[in-house]
DNA sequence: ACAATGACCGTCG
DNA sequence: GCGACGGCCATTG
């Protein structure tokens, strides 16, 4: 059930996320309830605004996602703090919240 | 109502 | 360790 209101358990959640650290969409979506909704919450955040901190989203694996904005994104988490593995991935196993 | 798609996840070979 | 496959829930044509 992630319709347009469920926008905001979403960024609730997102929120949440400290700096310098990240969160996955299956953790968030299990957060929200809804262990198996990882898909809908890339859905629902796409249609959120910008003004939430979604670099700290990342994959299970800790590959930053968001096509075009993924660079981007990954630049902000390293400006918090994050390091990235050599392969381009964040290092979840320090930075998964 | 059906089939295809997606900012994904977990399992199996 | 890595690639392939299916499942998941909701949106869209």
């Amino acid at each position: 059930a992630f319709n347009q209101s469920a926008s905001q358990p979403l960024c609730h959640v997102v929120r949440r996320v400290p700096k310098g650290r990240v969160i996955s969409y299956g953790e968030i979506a299990k957060i929200l309830g809804c262990p198996r909704a990882a898909r809908q919450v890339g859905w629902a955040m796409r249609q959120s605004p910008d003004d939430i901190p979604w670099q700290r989203v990342v994959k299970a694996d800790g590959a930053v996602a968001g096509g075009e904005h993924a660079e981007l994104r990954r630049a902000l988490l390293e400006a918090e703090g994050v390091g990235f593995l050599p392969d381009g991935r964040v290092d979840m196993k320090k930075y998964k919240l």
